[in-house]
Parts: structure tokens; sequence; C-alpha cells
RNA sequence: GGAGUAGUACUCAAGAGGCUGAAGAGGCGCCCCUGCUAAGGGUGUAGGUCGGGUAACUGGCGCGAAGGUUCAAAUCCUUUCUACUCCGCCA
């Protein structure tokens, strides 16, 4: 959400970056806002006065009702009472306006930053860079659910009885692995001085509501029947739901926090659910990364973010690469956001494990998460980024690390957190 | 889940329909006295949010949240959230 300030001093800036996202329908809605917006005020001032209005002349019964001249009341309250009439009306309109200009203004995306290349959709995002060779080995890789299942890792059939498509079972030494990697990045995430944090699994609507759009909450979120709460599709939604309302001294930024979570999503839409593998599925582990900064540091603290995954994957052999994100796949909230894709040697492809968002303020205007300054207080810049997240990240632990007799080696960040073990031999 | 108590600004805290943007204190700024890890005295100061105004300034809202009663609500009523205590249940 952007500031409305700048739809009153700046329409053509913001008409600008809606082009520039190739949103051109939203394009009506920064004029709408402006005129809504100056209703708005006329409104608010006109019944402002009234009740300055109101105000005194309440004062002055009770100033009466004190000296006693209780015959003069009932003139003054008739004319409180007309005074209340036409604030009523007011109040009903000013209200009407408001909800009016919200509604645009949470669909009027945030003003990306001048680096992000312009682009329509997701095949417009660029590769920024690569880490490690993108290495195609001589035999074939198998498909990521037999890899599992030939070392005896995973059981999808009874998951699928016990609750159907999109969950499973991680068996032994891959559940362990699964484990391992989450461990080792939480590890990792600590020594850069992030605190680590488990978060509530489930969070109210209101919160919901403050992270996303409605259509994004019907899409990803499962309700608890009968409770207002939700099961969270990210620990952000908790981490930065942490901070609702909440106003932060500048001494206590940057706050660095990494938390661990399940995941749950409905994965309504587009993609859907896949059938055999466990790439995409309603039921995930992640470990978080989110950081509230003054606004000037938002961008160190953004490239900061996104080289701490790169360097975990490296670490556990993955090469992976930096996909940036073009303006027309940018999601509206943010204002510059890459993901970090690891190499899949099976589909000769780059898939994404991670995703590094700088939200700017918006999301903190949108949460009301300010910082008391000397000048008055302000919105403090909101970032998240994954640090590593099961299964996907497993994927792509096991095809890269695949040996032709199907065998799989583990990492040696890993080891100790696999009791030593070097290897997970194949089975079946 | 049941029963009770409470929620006031950065913190503690007064207030029990109008004179309360909200006493008092801590805090914070400055000054003085004293000196060993303290304390005392003086003096000044702020306040969140949305508007209007070039500005000085000024108006609305605001006492956990949302409604209601009233000419007028921190104060009365309803709902709700949170914390604490007791009981129940349970990893």
């Amino acid at each position: 959400m952007i500031d409305i300030k700048l739809i009153r001093e700046n329409k053509e800036l913001v008409k600008e970056n809606i082009k520039k996202k190739f949103q051109d329908h939203k394009l009506p809605l920064v004029d709408e806002v402006y005129d809504l917006d100056e209703k708005f005020r006329n409104c608010k001032l006109e019944g402002d006065k009234l009740r300055a209005e109101k105000n005194k002349l309440s004062d002055s019964i009770g100033k009466l009702v004190r000296d006693g001249k209780k015959d003069e009341i009932a003139k003054i309250k008739e004319e409180v009472a007309k005074a209340n009439d036409r604030i009523t009306v007011l109040e009903e309109e000013q209200v009407k306006l408001e909800e009016e200009i919200k509604k645009r203004m949470m669909v009027i995306p945030n003003i990306i930053d001048k680096t992000v290349p312009i682009g329509k959709d997701d095949s417009e995002n660029v590769e920024i860079q690569k880490f490690g060779d993108p290495v195609v080995p001589k035999y074939e890789i198998p498909y990521n659910a037999d890899i599992l299942e030939a070392v005896g890792g995973l059981d999808k059939e009874s998951a699928g009885r016990t609750s159907g498509n999109g969950f499973y079972y991680l068996m032994g030494d891959i559940a362990r692995l699964s484990s391992a990697m989450l461990a080792y990045a939480r590890d990792y995430m600590i020594d850069k001085n992030f605190i680590y944090c488990i978060p509530p699994f489930m969070i109210r609507s209101d919160v919901v509501t403050g992270v996303m759009s409605f259509d994004e909450m019907d899409a990803m979120m499962y309700k608890i029947e009968g409770e207002d709460l939700y099961l969270i599709g990210t620990s952000e939604h908790s981490m930065i739901g942490k901070f609702k309302g909440q106003i932060l001294k500048e001494n206590e930024l940057p706050i660095t926090m990494t938390s661990y979570s399940p995941c749950f999503r409905k994965e309504v839409g587009a993609h859907g659910i896949e059938e055999r593998g466990i790439y995409r599925v309603h039921q995930f582990e992640k470990q978080e990364m989110i950081v509230l900064c003054k606004p000037e540091d938002s961008f160190d603290w953004y490239n900061k973010m996104w080289q701490f995954t790169v360097e975990i994957f490296r670490n556990m052999d993955i090469p992976v690469r930096q996909l940036e994100c073009c303006s027309g796949d940018l999601a509206d909230l943010k204002v510059k956001s890459c993901d970090i894709e690891a190499w899949s040697p099976r589909q000769q492809k780059y898939f994404e494990v991670g995703s590094c968002s700088n939200l700017g303020d918006a999301q903190a205007r949108r949460l009301g998460i300010r910082v008391k300054g000397e000048k008055g207080n302000y919105f403090l810049h909101t970032l998240n980024n994954t640090v590593l997240a099961s299964p996907r990240g497993l994927i792509a632990l096991l095809e890269n690390n695949y040996n032709e007799d199907g065998s799989v080696n583990i990492p040696k960040v890993l080891q100790p957190y696999m009791g030593g073990k070097k290897k997970l031999e194949k089975v079946k």
C-alpha cells in the first residue's frame, strides 16, 4: 500500500509505475482515489467543524447545569440535535468514502525500485548471476519421488489414505536429512545474528488480511472450523504479524529474525498439486528470515539476505542462480524481489527454492508498524526471504548429490546433523 | 471449558457522566549541591492519530477493541480481545 499523499502530490508517478507493471486497467483508480480523497477531506472538514461546535454547546450545557440555569438548556439541546443530524449524515458519507478509497489503495501497486527490469510476466524475469556449475551428469537422474523411494524415504500411498493428495510421509534417513537441512539453515542464520523464533502456526483473520488480499487468502489459507484461526502459509505471516500496530524505537532496529514453521497451503489455482512427487504439496517446512529496518538500510539488507540463501545452498553442493523478478511479475506490495533457484540436473533447468523480497514501507503501512523517530513516527521497511524449505530443498539436494549407483552423498555441512553419515544407500 | 479481577500516554498511576488531553510520579532537558559506585534540591519539557493553515497556530478523534445510551462517556450498558488468580482437562 502506497502513501495516499503520493497520489495527492504526484499522480503521474503513480500512473507511470502502474504502466511499468503492465496493469493499465488500474490506471483509472488513481484519479478515482484523487477525487474520492478530496471529497473525503471536505467531508471530514465540515464534520470536524460541526463536532467542534457541538462540543462547545455541550460544554455550555454543563456550565448552565452547574449554575442552575435550567431554563436555557432546552434551546441549546435543540441546536445540538440539529448539528447531530447533519453529523450523522456526514459520518456515514465519510465511512463510505474511506472504504472506497481503501479498496482502491489496496490494489494500487507499490512503487517499484528503478533497478527492477521491465517485463510483462515471469517469462521476462532476468537471470542476474549463477553460482556453481550446473552440471549435467552422464547418467540419468531419476524423478524426485523415485530417488526418495529408492532410498526408502517416501511413503505417499499411506499419506494418500490418511490425508489425501498433496501429503507425504518422509521416512528414516530422508526425514532426518530433511530436518538436518533445516537445522543447518537455522544454525547458519543464528550465526549471522538472526534471532531464532518459533512462531504460532495459526493466526487470526485480521492478521491474515493484513498480509494478503482476500483472493490470495482464499487460494492459500486453511481455515480452522468454528474458530477465527487460519493455518499459516508461511511463518512470515506470524512474524510480521507480531509487530502489527506497534511503534518501535529507532535503536531497536534492525530486527533480524529467523523462524521455523510448517507451512500449509491449499494451492488452489494455476499450477495445483503435483500428483506423484513432492515439489508442490499442501504441507512443507520452512526456515525463514525477516528483517525490519530503517528505510535507508533496506537495500543493504536485501542484498545480504539473498546471498545468505545462496551460500547455504552452495555449502550443500547445490548450484543455484539468482533470478530477478521483472516489473510485471512482481507482487503489488513489493519494491524489488528475486528468486533463488536451484539447479535440477534431471530437468536441466533451474527451479525455485526461495524468494527474497524488499517490501519497502508498504507492508508496514498496511499493518501499522512504525518507528518512533526524532522528527516523528514513520513506517519502517520490511523484508523477507526463504532460508530453506523442505521438501523442495531436499529435491535439490538429492538431484545434485545423486550417484550413478543410486546412492546419495550427504554434504559435509549436514553430516554432523546425520550422526556422521556420509551417504544414503539405495535399498530398492 | 467454568468463576473472578483487571486493561488509562514510554513506564507506574489518579479518575466513578460535564470543569480531564487526562492529576501525580518516574522518565527526559538544563542548573545547583554533594561525592566513591548512591542520593538530594531547583527548573523546564513532551506526548498518539487524521485534517485545515506558507507559518505561528488550530480542529476532530482518542483511556484494550467494536457497538450502544446521553445534549454530553475514560466514567453507564452490550459484545469482544488480552493478562492474572482459582477450578477442570491435558502433551
